[in-house]
DNA sequence: CCAACCTTGACACAGCTTTGATAAGGTTGT
DNA sequence: ACAACCTTATCAAAGCTGTGTCAAGGTTGG
């Protein structure tokens, strides 16, 4: 049939049998195998094969990315931390008059101050 | 209405100054700068920092990995790309149940159509 | 039964990431 | 005016990534 060994599958792919395991390792692409453990390529892994070469190059990223983003489509728990903590908007102080400012100034040692006696974590969020 | 010195935010939110322009630099809280360059740290960026180190602690990820998760967000071609590779995976999540499988299958395509037409359709390599 | 594959594991090394420390210089409050 | 901040830039060290190579041993096919 058409499962090439690793050695052959690196060849028709442009990659090193050690980067093959290494991109197994971080599960990326994970050949079948044989009865006594021989790693099985067939054709949907030569074909994914060559165009994370592809993706790699043409992005800027690395395996470690791709293997993140792997992990994020698989574990809902991170992808929705993760999400909700992009989505919360950078809110940032707004332009201030000098005045103002200058009365904030003079305050802003106390209040952290009372901030970090109180020691209060404030969870919720807007 | 409430900024901070770097130094000040360090301490109210257990980074250090150094790892606060590392996080800026990296894209990920960017606060507002004085007229003379000083940056000010808003009530939302505390609470984004300390949300921040929640989520690397609770999911043992890092800040790299929170940097490229926002590079999928803010780059459609290239979150468009990563999740083509992926969805050509040719293993199922064979652990999630029946119902999550399916609820999984439904979101991969609203999401295959989301990156298709904010992108240009991507041609079957060969 | 032997050559030529395959397996895992380990050592190694360059380069990048993450983090601290320090320097040279600008800003600010008192 | 001076202390105590701030800025950027640079050097440094620890750790991780990506990759090669080698060793010890199992599998396969002529």
């Amino acid at each position: 049939m058409e499962a090439l060994t690793i050695h052959e599958a690196a060849q028709t792919t442009g990659w090193t049998p050690r980067m093959l395991r290494y991109i197994e390792r971080i599960g990326l692409i994970e050949p079948a195998r044989t009865e006594s453990g021989y790693r099985q390529y067939g054709a949907g892994e030569l074909q994914r094969l060559r165009t994370l070469r592809e993706l790699l190059a043409e992005h800027e990223i690395g395996l470690g990315d791709v293997a993140f983003a792997l992990r994020l489509r698989r574990d809902e728990a991170l992808s929705g931390a993760v999400d909700s903590w992009l989505e919360a908007e950078p809110q940032r102080p707004e332009a201030v008059s000098a005045d103002e400012w200058l009365r904030w100034e003079q305050e802003k040692h106390a209040r952290i101050i009372a901030a970090l006696t109180t020691n209060e974590p404030m969870e919720t969020a807007a």
